[in-house]
This record gives structure tokens, sequence and C-alpha cells, in this order.
DNA sequence: GCAAAGATCGGCT
DNA sequence: GCCGATCTTTGCA
């Protein structure tokens, strides 16, 4: 089944990323997150994203200041934030707002598009619409790893964005984060609507 | 130093 | 719906 239409994709450089980050958390659904790894590349459409604030947002790994794993999301916005968590998952992230601010936007999952079969081979098996379902399923799709903690998406040969030609043509909900104890009640979760790849549904717990 | 929590996932009851 | 895997980061003694 597929979601979306044909269109064209462009590398996005440092004007998108530079967004506010619940707009950025917006305008990044219907991008193509691309990974070239080992020299395969593979890519996905992004359909679920979560904002994640500074200072003002206790749910953030910034909350508590700068620290030695935090300090990729004060950087200067487009930036690749790559973190391990449960002992287990590895979960990607696209720093916002500017140098010294941070911020930054959790892409959490994605709809497999180019090189399916590496992405498969890579989850196991696992069903086409389930290969990047959840932050930690997508960075296993696209052997996304400790490696691309830092890089710079507008300029990275590892990691990047595209943006699509067309807009897309179906509404992007929001809803409550989720798998957080703090803030909950926060509605800074996009989705697209009516997609398979989603990790879930309206309510978001 | 140490202990607890964590932006998850898949398997089992 | 609950639970365990498995390890890094951080806050506090």
């Amino acid at each position: 089944m597929k979601c979306l239409p044909n269109t064209t994709f462009q590398r996005a450089d440092k004007e998108l990323f530079a967004l506010e980050t619940l707009h950025l958390a917006h305008a990044l659904i219907g991008c193509r997150l691309v990974t070239t790894i080992e020299g395969v590349r593979s890519s996905g459409i992004i359909v679920e994203t979560e904002a994640y604030g500074g200072a003002k947002d206790p749910a953030a790994h910034s909350f508590r200041g700068e620290t030695p794993r935090t300090q990729v999301m004060f950087k200067e916005a487009g930036h690749v934030y790559v973190y391990f968590i449960y002992g287990v998952h590895y979960c990607v992230n696209i720093v916002s707002e500017r140098e010294g601010t941070a911020g930054a936007v959790l892409l959490r999952a994605l709809i497999p598009d180019e090189n399916r079969e590496k992405m498969q081979e890579r989850r196991g098996g696992a069903a086409n619409d389930a290969v990047a379902r959840g932050p930690g399923n997508l960075c296993k799709a696209l052997g996304i790893d400790l490696s691309l903690n830092g890089e710079y998406a507008p300029e990275s040969e590892k990691i990047w964005v595209e943006a699509p030609r067309d807009p897309l043509p179906l509404p992007i909900l929001r809803s409550p984060r989720i798998g957080i104890s703090k803030a909950k009640e926060l509605p800074w979760r996009f989705y697209l609507a009516n997609c398979a790849s989603v990790s879930k549904g309206p309510v978001g717990s």
C-alpha cells in the first residue's frame, strides 16, 4: 500500500533546520531521511516526529543543561544527535534552533523507500510497514549508530534529509509524545494520518 | 564510586 | 498488558 504520491526530492539545507523546534518537527513529515553506510544507500519517508525543547521541556535530555552527551543538541541546527537507550536501541534526532540553544526533533518512523531489501535485512526480515516503525527500529533499518552522532546533515555524506518538491496531500496530526514520564501532556508529536508505518495511533500511549 | 532511570522493543501470559 | 534485556548517563553521597 502506497501512502505517498510520486515526487522528487532534494537535499535540505540549513534554512529548513533553523526553524523553531515545533515547526521543524512538522516540516520534517514527508521529507526523506537518507543514510549511506559502508557505501550502501537506503532511505525512507519520515511519517512521525517528536519535538524536544531546551530549558522549558523537562522531558528533553538537554533540560538540565549541556553535558557531554547533550552537547550536540546545543549546536547549530542541522546536526544529528544519536543516543543509545535501554542498553539496546539507538534513537536519532535532527538538531533545531540556533547554536547555543538546545532543541531537537526525534525521528520516530519512516516508510521504507530506497533499498528496502537492505533495510529489511538489517531488521531481520520484518514486514515492510514495520521495518522503520518506532525510533529504535528506524535506526536499525537505516544502519544508524553512535558513529553518526554529531554529523552535519546539510553537508554529511553519511546521513542527510531531502525535502519533497511537492507538499503532502495528507493531513498531519498531532498528539502527546510517547514513552516519556515528564511533560506527557504537551502535544509535541506529529504524524501522518492513515499510515501503517506510524508507531501508534491517535491516543499515543 | 554507586544506583537508578531511561525519548524502546518483542515476547509471553 | 506486563516484563526482561542490557548499558550509558547522570545525580548524589
